[in-house]
DNA sequence: ACGACCGATACCCGTGCGGTATCGCCGCCC
DNA sequence: GGGCGGCGATACCGCACGGGTATCGGTCGT
């Protein structure tokens, strides 16, 4: 008779597969990355695809494609992943440590914010060690979704706040950083499509979600002050929110842009989060 | 020499056990409700306790209890779990199915507005079918984490809505329903206090997240029909929000209750939501 | 003290996962 | 156009691991 696998529950395993080869859209690679070889992972992509009763991926011989039911399987299992991931980890934390929480921030953001939210709360009674995770664009979502990090630091509306409890914190304009000298550094302000227009000076490409940078003219950048050297050099500008300039030395120059979507820089924290000293965090956030 | 499992990832059948283990708090029985025998059960969670390098469970010959650890881990197994299943769910909608949305309400909750919602939804340009799942309290929020609903109208503050994007609806006051002629049915507002002295009717208890009732006094109570029969009946009295008066019957009266706390329908959706569909109900619903 | 209860241990078996070898299909290039 | 190379699917195999049965060991109740 025909396999009776088809209610049978999905195992991690499976997810982790299948997000592999999404990503790279390439059995072999895919294999590779996870560490096997290529027939077992695609065999679990079969069994995968009968269990759920769905197509997941196009083969032709010559390349890998999602499905629509694919791409939503890639966004909901990384989140699925993640949860899997997080349970462990904080259940590790809630064994072994002595208490402390972890507070993710994109490096060189909010520094000023930063250091005040982190005397205010040491001020506090009960306070517990903090430690700061400095990281990249994107990644500080990704901390608090595995658990890594038990309270972040979020900028709207270019951080994702989706799936978080927030508290805003601060809202500022932003304001365009060029070499000084620049033409149009004498302005008094200018708008986002002078900015967009100008093309002596390219906008810069941050990494994605991926790591992987998006295509198209301009430099890679990876943080504040591999851009603010490169606007530096003349060889590009930016526009970022007003606070970043106590990072810029002499040799930038700034003009605000007042059309460019406000900055708000939130604090954010898992919605069942259930830490005395992540709340005391935010309340502390919130008074400053 | 020993294993070099420590490492190795969690699979959703570890999490499946332990949740069964931690809730029943009884190898055997659990082992029961997941059709298997306890030994392989006992087993398994070793190897979880193991792999995590944590201790879940305090062990007498007697009783089993969660450690703090365990207890941690039984709140984000659930979650994990509920999003593996919510992938496997969004997944096969996403491909087999005829667009449609799934809207979850507590049964005889908000009856009015929903029914205003519904009507006004249809009336919209490239409305979809609305599935209304009627189901008991508590269980609207597991089944927008799982992916059975894809939005709900939930009840702060008796409802967690913590995980999902909300948009406030409606507030409205709590009046306690007393059978017809009861002493307290002729004044013109009751104290939460004076609601709780009284001793000739004791208030119902209502199932928890797991299904079973608390201990106590009262009636145990599944819906509204039942608890307003009941009220009738001269059983119980209940403090509920003032809405649910067009559900009464001549028998019963009702009475203010001003500082019962304030009772606000939201609409509710999971955050990563890219539904078409689920944002049009939301604003057709806020626009009401 | 003995029996009942319950989780842990010992041991066995079958399934299923991962590995190697190979096939089949499609594009490309000389 | 035929051969070659790249890639996913298939065939087959071995072993590790998940699950079953039998039993142990400790603890509470009477």
């Amino acid at each position: 008779m025909v396999s009776a696998e088809y209610d049978e529950p999905v195992e991690t395993r499976e997810l982790r597969y299948f997000v592999a080869v999404a990503e790279e859209l390439h059995f072999g690679r895919a294999a590779q990355r996870l560490a096997m070889t290529q027939p077992p992972l695609s065999r679990a992509i079969q069994q995968l695809e009968r269990r759920l009763g769905v197509v997941l991926l196009h083969r032709t011989a010559r390349a890998v494609a999602l499905t629509e039911a694919g791409s939503v399987l890639l966004r909901e299992a990384r989140l699925a992943l993640d949860a899997v991931e997080a349970a462990e980890r904080r259940t590790r934390r809630a064994a072994g440590d002595r208490p402390g929480v972890v507070l993710a921030v994109k490096a060189g953001a909010s520094r000023e914010l930063l250091s005040e939210l982190l005397h205010a709360y040491a001020a506090e009674p009960g306070a517990v060690a903090v430690e700061v995770m400095l990281c990249g664009p994107g990644e500080p979502e990704s901390l608090l979704r595995t658990g890594r990090a038990d309270v972040a630091l979020l900028h709207r509306p270019y951080d994702t706040t989706a799936g978080f409890d927030t508290e805003d914190l601060h809202t500022e304009q932003q304001v365009v950083v060029l070499p000084k000298g620049h033409p149009l550094a004498d302005r008094a302000y200018l708008s986002s499509a002078e900015v967009n227009a100008q093309t002596d000076l390219p906008l810069p490409r941050w990494p994605g979600r991926d790591g992987g940078h998006p295509d198209g003219p301009g430099p890679q950048v990876r943080d504040h002050t591999q851009l603010f050297q490169l606007i530096a050099l003349g060889l590009a500008c930016a526009v970022v929110p007003e606070s970043l300039r106590d990072q810029l030395r002499d040799d930038h120059a700034i003009v605000p842009v007042p059309d460019a979507p406000a900055v708000t820089t939130v604090i954010a924290w898992p919605p069942h989060s259930r830490s005395k000293a992540v709340a005391d965090l935010v309340r502390t956030a919130t008074r400053l």
